[in-house]
Order: structure tokens, then sequence, then C-alpha cells
DNA sequence: CGAGTAATTGAGTAAGGTCAATTCTTGTGG
DNA sequence: CCACAAGAATTGACCTTACTCAATTACTCG
């Protein structure tokens, strides 16, 4: 008996990572969710707000944002389909970080309390959710080596090479083509550039015969060029080998050796 | 009946955002400890190294890098006396991202082993555990906003205010002074600046009479003045109001108001 | 007293930002 | 189905910030 597919998909994620038993598995499929909707441009937790639920995403596209006064805004990571974008509120309820919805969105909200029921009957469940939020601090600092020591066109290559990795993950990833509905602003406050210069490093890597943006839709017309654009060194990254496999067996065909 | 030092530091923090009981307490301070000294310049941590211990610094200055294949650094974290460096390890203990002393330091080694039996003994622990890490996560996500979209003088008035911060916590901010023994080459690998454009944004702070380093010490000497220059807001950091309002007054003498 | 590291400064360059105009998409209402 | 409005993408010209390269001066530790 499966429970809703975001839900299979993040505990999919989880499984990566953790061994875990039926009982475990189980305890993740009963747990209680509460679908809504968010529509695009939305922020559905606000910086400083305390919640009692975490953020499942469904469906869509979501963005964990820092702010400064002034309006300044940086993206420190974006959730899709499988991602629970705010597990650690779990273990700080008061929202460091605001999430809004980049695209029309439906995230699952699951209760806190619900969360520590199934920690404390299961320890490796525990443990998995602190791994779970150790894992994406891992990411994290990943993006702030790009955000302070990389060009511009390496942190573009390198978020188009994360996002296809995902979207692998997930069963998204069609060939060497995956939708992507960020806007170039948003790719900006990702990267940490304005949207001019992200437009600017999109023409160059389409130029190059690399990779395109088209209508929401990224197309990967050379792997290997996309990795040596972001300087990609994949033993760098949290992403287990047998994934790394994977995608790149899956572009294969699409990547031009030298 | 009082533990090391450090390891009362710790707890010091730990108790600051976690409702801790005279057992916990306890654990916490019978918790095994390997000193071990290490020299400046010395990774004590390596990437993707597999670890069976946490580190808690107990003196000196230690960075969290990320590196790039190409030997470009970014120093994702610094900790002093009183932060567990790599509790993350205890979750993860394949390291993400290498541990470096940045001057002579103590640390102390406490086995993975010994946080989980705790962690079982005490969920209230597990929690903290996990909540640590997740404020250390909410802290890089801060410090990604100021890589991805503050100006360079603004990183480096961000972080002396924090660094300041940090060492009012533990009782090492003196007046307005404090010892903060990195070079500038080392300050660049945390602000994602050249070592040349640290040193001219420390010149631009030293020359309008907001803050200036002198032989390893931090001097600063207008308080209001350092904030603006940084466009920082504290209601948007990871701090304590009872903390911010001890700062504050320590640094009353010390502002320049308009 | 060197030797090696760190700090400081100047001159020139390059990456990326700003501003502004134009074109392309997309969704909406008639 | 079309006209239109609003947002998004694209491009050019120019400017600012920060980097590079290089030389000089200060520290610190045997």
């Amino acid at each position: 008996m499966n429970a809703h597919p975001a839900v299979e998909l993040w505990l999919r994620r989880l499984v990566l990572r953790n061994e875990l038993g039926p009982g475990e598995l189980q305890a993740i499929r009963d747990l209680p969710i509460e679908p809504t909707r968010v529509a695009a441009n939305r922020d559905f937790v606000r910086l400083g707000e305390t919640t009692n639920r975490s953020c499942l995403v469904a469906d869509g596209l979501v963005g964990r944002f820092s702010q400064a006064a002034d309006g300044a805004r940086q993206i420190t990571a974006l959730h899709i389909a499988g991602d629970m974008a705010d597990l650690h509120s779990a273990a700080l309820p008061t929202a460091a970080s605001a999430l809004q919805a980049l695209t029309d969105t439906i995230i699952l909200r699951v209760p806190h309390d619900a969360i520590h029921r199934t920690a404390q009957e299961f320890p490796r469940l525990a443990q998995a959710f602190w791994r779970d939020c150790v894992v994406d601090a891992a990411n994290l600092s990943e993006w702030a080596l790009n955000l302070g020591r990389r060009p511009a066109l390496a942190r573009i290559a390198h978020l188009l090479i994360e996002m296809a990795i995902r979207y692998f993950m997930i069963g998204r990833l069609h060939g060497n083509s995956y939708r992507f509905p960020a806007t170039q602003i948003q790719l900006g406050d990702v990267s940490g550039l304005t949207s001019v210069h992200v437009n600017r490093m999109l023409r160059a890597l389409r130029d190059a015969g690399v990779a395109s943006i088209q209508s929401q839709s990224v197309r990967i017309n050379d792997w290997s060029g996309l990795c040596a654009a972001a300087s990609y060194d994949p033993q760098y990254m949290q992403v287990p080998q047998s994934v790394l496999d994977g995608v790149n067996d899956e572009m294969s065909q699409y990547s031009i050796r030298q």
C-alpha cells in the first residue's frame, strides 16, 4: 500500500543514505499530510514565523530565501518534488529563512508532532532526519563555494548539472532534458548574479552548444562540456555513486569527447 | 564538578536554545574527550575522510573548508573555543568539508559512539544536537546571502560583527576589542575575496574610524558605524536577544550617533 | 640576523553590474 | 480567435567593483 507519490519520493531519498526496516518505512508512509496549493510567487513560510509543520514539496518548485534588509535576496536552496523543504523547522520552529513557491506548487504539510513521535519511536528515523538536515547543509556549503569562488559561467553550469541530477533522482530527467520552470531573475537569486548576466551566461552556453533553456525546459547537448564549464567534480558532491552512474549513463550519448 | 572549560562553553551554547535537565547537563559533562594539539595550517579532518569522532574546539581558530578541484578554497564556517566544529559528522561520518586549524589549536575529540549513546538516553539531547546542526546551517545561509548579494565592505564588516558577538558569548570580548588571529588570506577565503581586496576594505574601515585590526586584535571604534557598513540587521540573525543586548551594552560607549 | 610569511600599495585589467530599449511569451477578456 | 497587457528574455553601451600582477615594507621566529 503506497502513500502519496511525493512521500514515496522522499522515502526513496531517505533510503539512499539510511538502512530502514519495514516498520520505519511504514511509519514514514503513515505520516499525516495536508495537501495545500500555493500560487506562484507566494511566500508560504515567512521569515521569523514559527511553524508547527514541515513542508514536503509534491509538485512545482520552491525556493528557500535569505533576505537582506534592503530587499536583496539570495536563494539558498531549490526544492523539487520529493524534497522536505524545511525538515529543519522540526528542530528549530522559528524560520531562519523564508520559503516561496517559484511556480504554482503543491506542498504536503506534515505536523512536527508526528515527525517527533516517529523519531522517538524509531531511533534510526531520528538519525535519518538529522542526517537529511546535515546533507542539506553540505549542499549549501558546496553552493557557498560557488558563490564565493567561482565565476558566473561555472555557477550557472553547476546549477544546471545539479538540477539534472536531482530531476534524474525523481525520474523526471527525460533523455537529455528536464522541465525547469525558473525565471532568469530567480536563477540570478540562486547564483548571486543579476538576471541580465544570467541571460548572457545562458547565451554563452547555448552558443557553445553545451546546453540551452527553451520554454522552461533545459536541454543538455554536451554533458561533458557542461561539467567542464562548471569545473564539476562529482567526487566532492553529496551524491551517491549509483546516482551519478545513472546520470552519466543517461547522458552518455550527449557527451562530446575530444 | 565542572568539566573541561570548552565543554562548559559548549554546554552554555546548548542551554541557550534548549531546556536541559540536570541529568542531561551531566551527560554532556561526562562525555569522553581526547585533547589533541593541532599545529597551524594543518588539516585535521580531510575531505571525504570518514571519522568516528567529532571535534570540539578548546582553543584557537578552526576553519571549515569547501574546496574546488582547482584548489580554490571557501571557508564556510569559522569555529572558536566552545564550538563543536563537526557535530554533523555524528550524523554523516563522511566529511563533506575539511577542517583546518588556522592557528595553533587545541581540539577535544568526542567519539560518535558516546554522542549517539547520550542522544538515545536523552531524547532532548538528540533534539539539541539536531538543532545545533540546524542553527549552523542557518548561519551558513546567512553567509551565503553575504557572498551572493553583498559588496566586499559589507562582508568584512559583517564578519567583524559576527565574531564580536561570538567572542562576547564566550567571554572573550574585552571592551571594544577581541583577539582574532586570522590572516588576510584566510579572511579572503571566508569572504570570497582576494587578500588584496580584504586589505583595502580593512583600510577603508580603519580610515573611516570604524574598526581596525592590529597585531591580531580587532578594535571596534564605532559599533553603529560598523553595523551600518554591514547593513547588519540583528533581527535576521540566529542570535538570542539577550546576547544582542549584552553586546550592545558592552559597545554602547563605542557608538558614534548622528 | 636572515628567511619566510604577512601586509600594504599602486597600476592596469576584467568580470559583472547598471541602465535602457526592444522583442518575445503568455495569459486574459472580449 | 484576436487584441492587449504584463511579465520575461534579450541585447547594447557604459560603468564599477574587485581581481591580477608586481613591488615594497613590516613581522615573527629560529
